[in-house]
DNA sequence: TATGAATGAGTGTTCATTCAT
DNA sequence: CATGAATGAACACTCATTCAT
């Protein structure tokens, strides 16, 4: 019973937490987190024993939802679709959560989505894809973890628009796509 | 004439600054930088009077280093070449000042180069490139940019070694070129 | 219940405050008002955001004390003697408190006395003294209160002592009181 | 020669240094007081070793004009006329150069107008008004000066206005005067 | 257990004072 | 001898973290 409690303070913690980072970034004070959700300081700091473990906890978290995401992709029909879908959804997405992988990298943290189960499940789907030909053999994980990292990075400092999102993909795609002709 | 030293002092609060803010980033204090300088901390506030005049003085000098190459590379004979050697240059030293620019710009501070001079500068390396038929009509400065500072912040953020920026920028420069094929 | 020390910890920090600043003048630091009343500076901030907040509930405590008084000889049988007895008081209270008044007034704040519950308790003291006929009816609460806050502030910066005091007072107290002759 | 350049270097700072106090408050800051009276604040410091030097120096140069005034009405065909007006002439002095007595007193400094010329000054006008029966006999250099010192004060503290000024005097000087009536 | 008052090191910034020029 | 750049102690104030309640 008492778990139940806990779980949800937890959950009130991190999620007041992502609104107060991506709003004030790096610089939201442990005080303001906690009023937002509607606890003490203490409270939090009885989950997370510094503000950096608060912090991890909250990538953990993001992560964990990217990963469920390429879970759900990695069954698709069109493993190309898939792929680029899941890309395009990833940056979407960080352009909204402005500030926010930029705190938790700026803080030290490790953003590179390198965390193992997703990683897994990305390079399924990149796998996936390169076997419907859809994107070029050689691209490796490497390679995609920079490009993923560096389009959600720049879409979250600029607040790229819908419009230059999809231009700039649009050339990123490109690189990733075997070359069309060269053939004969 | 006193004015030697202080000029002396400029440049070494303004390296000191530099090497300081990437290593610690953006919470990077006054003291610091003034220690690392050798001045105290008054003389930095005589150069610059708040902390963000300091930032804005780094991102204003390493823009004008930017230009300057750009507009050296602005007469080189290949201007396909000239171009994704820009474009490497700038993402390779980001590697090295690592943290600098990402801190800059979560400081308030437009990096996007941006600024007017550099942004005309790119774009001479641009169109010349697009004349020369070594990058696709259809780019526009928006997402060229995009993509520099995309790859500059990763580049930084994770430190990307020889290899992976290599790998990297190749799928980038890829996505860039005009369709090798749908020839005749 | 921490509140008990939350007030503990604020009516020393007043205490402090008054006494430091006593001492020091203006320049008082918050460092200073914290050592002495044993508490972290933070502390005083939690009570008091500003320095300048710390300084108004002082005179707002001193001008409550003095209104009591006035309210309490308000009902004295002899209306003079009340009158003059307040006055006598006040000088003599702020002889004690040193250079508090003047820190205060110079730190911009009002100290004229002129906070209106205490203006009303003055005013009540020399509308009886007159109707008594111990002070001239044409005396003003504008006089009144320029000649109160002189000598209080005079009685501080230079440390009247009880003789000069009662042979300051007695030369102001017969400006005030009617003349004597021009009787039948 | 250099002595006169000297001079008039020590003069332009102590005129400078009155007009900063009096606008800026004890707060001023030799910077100001160098860049008003157009010098380097080295040369401040070669007249004056310390920014206490400086104050004492004003308040010298004041107590210094004020007993030159003394002087000039210890001859005055009416002694008594010559005392009041002394009196007034001086507090009315204090409400233009607001903030100034204040700031010295409050910088430690001893405005008592007890200076020994000064003092001397002013009980020759203060003798010659008892003597012509303009004031009491009974009435001491020490209440005199306190008297003139709290009026002082206030009148800065507060910026009387010229009514205020002629009222609040009045009740002091009635004080002051011989009791009109007494007689057999 | 949750709370939030208390803590104090740390921050950006100012300014009296010194001293190289 | 005047200058003003350099210094660094000091200031008001913040905030991650602790701990009494």
């Amino acid at each position: 019973m008492m778990r139940a409690d806990a779980r949800r303070n937890r959950a009130r913690v991190l999620e007041a937490a992502e609104v107060v980072l991506a709003r004030d970034g790096l610089s939201a004070s442990m005080r303001e987190i906690a009023s937002l959700a509607g606890v003490g300081v203490g409270t939090i700091y009885r989950q997370f024993p510094a503000k950096e473990d608060l912090y991890q906890a909250i990538v953990v978290d993001r992560m964990a939802r990217l990963a469920a995401l390429a879970d759900e992709l990695a069954t698709a029909p069109d493993a190309g679709e898939a792929f680029f879908e899941y890309f395009t959804m990833i940056v979407e997405d960080s352009t909204v959560k402005k500030v926010l992988v930029d705190a938790l990298a700026a803080a030290g943290i490790d953003a590179k989505a390198g965390t193992p189960d997703i990683r897994g499940a990305i390079e399924t789907l990149l796998v996936r894809a390169q076997g419907a030909g859809a994107v070029r053999g050689d691209v490796g994980m490497a390679e995609l973890l920079a490009l993923l990292s560096a389009t959600c990075l720049a879409a979250q400092h600029h607040g790229w628009d819908e419009d230059l999102r999809t231009r700039t993909l649009a050339i990123v795609f490109d690189g990733l796509r075997p070359s069309p002709a060269t053939p004969a």
